[in-house]
DNA sequence: TATTGTTATACTCTATAACTATA
DNA sequence: TATAGTTATAGAGTATAACAATA
């Protein structure tokens, strides 16, 4: 587990350098990260980022006032607002993401086989199994 | 890298909702992991953590009121303090770690051999090699 | 002169509680 | 009644700049 809280902090002290470069916090760049996958309501978010529903709130609030992000009404729960990237949200979180050299040069010291294997053993171990109820 | 994002969201997640049990946020946890490994100085603790050194100052001070480090002046520069953890420091690291269910539990899913092939890719792709001057 | 650690400041993140509007 | 999102609030994290003590 030593092994693994010192990659994790390696993979994450490189994403927040690569934020701070386009100006977004940590938490505002795994929120382009996540919504990179789709559209998401606020408390998806939320539940996706582990934090409060109301910090979402501000966070949503700073990407828009950015024009990285717009909110829009879900078309079948009117209480529910979706937030989607805009254009300038994608070219941010893909420049973000490109940017990560420590990361990616790591993964080229492996060859295509060893990561293919690291990945099939994180999807494992990290990926949530169906809920045993 | 899309499934090492995922990878460290769950593990950050269990890390984080762990420490929080012991009425800690996460960068205390963290500040405790580091200094599991050995007494650092502030700066150190800083550099290792990603963040600035004015930061670790409350940090360690609030650590440090609850017990759980404290701070001594280097014998060899009078400039420096180290930080290391109390009994009580260890105690509760040893037990937010031990409380790590769904990341215990997804290591369990694999057999011995495969955990150790996870980790030796692991460490080849993220520990830092030698600077090429 | 450079470095270690601290303080002051301003902004952001975070959880809790209370609220509105929907369902 | 319960849920989605917001607001208000207070404590914690964060970077920047300026400072004292030491190297």
């Amino acid at each position: 587990m030593e092994l693994l809280s010192v990659s994790l902090a390696a993979y994450y002290g490189d994403f927040t350098v690569s934020a701070a470069r386009e100006n977004l916090t940590a938490s505002q760049g795994k929120t382009l990260t996540v919504l990179r996958r789709g559209a998401a309501s606020m408390s998806v978010l939320a539940t996706t980022l582990t934090c409060d529903a109301s910090n979402m709130t501000g966070i949503v609030d700073r990407l828009e006032k950015r024009g990285l992000v717009r909110r829009e009404p879900s078309p079948s729960d009117r209480r529910v607002k979706n937030v989607a990237l805009t254009a300038d949200g994608e070219r941010v979180i893909d420049t973000i993401r490109g940017r990560m050299h420590h990361t990616i040069a790591g993964l080229e010291r492996l060859s295509t086989q060893e990561r293919d294997t690291l990945y099939t053993l994180l999807e494992r171990a990290f990926t949530a199994p169906p809920e045993a109820a």
